[in-house]
DNA sequence: TTCCAGGTAGCCG
DNA sequence: CGGCTACATGGA
């Protein structure tokens, strides 16, 4: 892997990428804030600032950005360091499911997101579909997040501070559609803006901060277990949704949530949040047990 | 029209 | 504890 770095054109360009795929990393249900462009590369917004991203053969190409950001932000929201090779080779021993969800989801990376947005998209996400979550969280975004700027035509919107959240009326977050999920978002926000606590998790242990996600209000197991994986670098939790219950239940013939949880433990170990995602990734473009 | 979506809080035994 | 249900909203 190899990185150069095009000041004058804003670019940064990462050569000899291995084990990653737009496609699989931005519509395997990880991230709600990227959207394909009709050049089938992906603009989207995070750590409030706007990219768009390339793919040509092993070449990842990260526009509307400067060294600097890609070193303190992308390099690790990306996972580029990591080897997924390694964690595939040890999923795939013994599972021949894994290996053609892996097969199918080879280039998907768990992306470093941040904490705060990551834990109102997954209070968003209960009982909905990712196409909505998507539109709910841009609907916050552009009523209450702070203008970026404009990119290839469009206007982008960071994503709304806990301050800002807490401070506005219930009614005022139902407008953007969110339905019951508002009183969640208000007071949740309310308790993070409020509080030190939720800054001393960023260090905590991983045992204090799930006791942390879980008093939050709007947040159970499965949501606490997303926000662990994908924000809080927890790479062993298994979240099982509806459609990661299905897929275990269909083709590992397993009979509930419980004898998931174990066969997960059991043999997925530190990999399970990996496990996790090819498993969810490939249940739902096949729709596996759904109709 | 009915059913379902990356579930959770509240309530009941 | 474990089981049940209401819940906002939009798409199939």
């Amino acid at each position: 892997m190899k990185v150069k770095i095009d000041e004058k054109n804003k670019r940064v360009i990462i050569d000899g990428l291995k084990d990653f795929n737009l496609v699989h990393v931005f519509e395997c249900g990880q991230c709600f804030r990227w959207n394909k462009e009709k050049d089938d590369s992906y603009t989207g917004v995070a750590y409030g600032k706007v990219i768009n991203v390339s793919m040509n053969h092993q070449q990842l190409i990260i526009e509307n950005t400067t060294e600097e950001d890609y070193y303190n932000i992308w390099e690790n929201y990306f996972d580029l360091k990591r080897d997924y090779d390694a964690i595939k080779n040890q999923l795939i021993q013994n599972d021949k499911v894994m290996k053609k969800a892996i097969e199918f989801g080879n280039g998907i990376r768990l992306l470093n997101q941040n904490e705060w947005e990551t834990i109102i998209s997954f209070i968003l996400s209960q009982n909905r579909s990712i196409p909505i979550i998507k539109q709910n969280i841009e609907a916050l975004s552009q009523s209450y997040g702070k203008y970026i700027g404009n990119y290839r035509g469009r206007d982008y919107f960071d994503f709304p501070s806990p301050e800002k959240l807490a401070s506005i009326d219930i009614e005022d977050i139902i407008t953007c559609k969110v339905g019951y999920r508002a009183k969640y978002i208000k007071k949740t926000a309310y308790q993070i803006a409020n509080s030190n606590q939720f800054n001393q998790m960023l260090h905590a242990s991983e045992e204090e901060i799930e006791k942390y996600l879980l008093g939050l209000y709007g947040i159970g197991p499965k949501v606490a277990n997303c926000i662990m994986l994908f924000s809080f670098n927890k790479y062993k939790r298994f979240p099982i949704d509806v459609w990661v219950e299905r897929v275990m239940m269909e083709l590992y013939d397993l009979e509930d949530k419980k004898s998931i949880i174990q066969y997960a433990q059991k043999n997925y170990k530190d990999y399970g949040g990996f496990a996790q995602q090819y498993l969810f990734y490939y249940a739902k473009e096949h729709k596996i047990g759904s109709k």
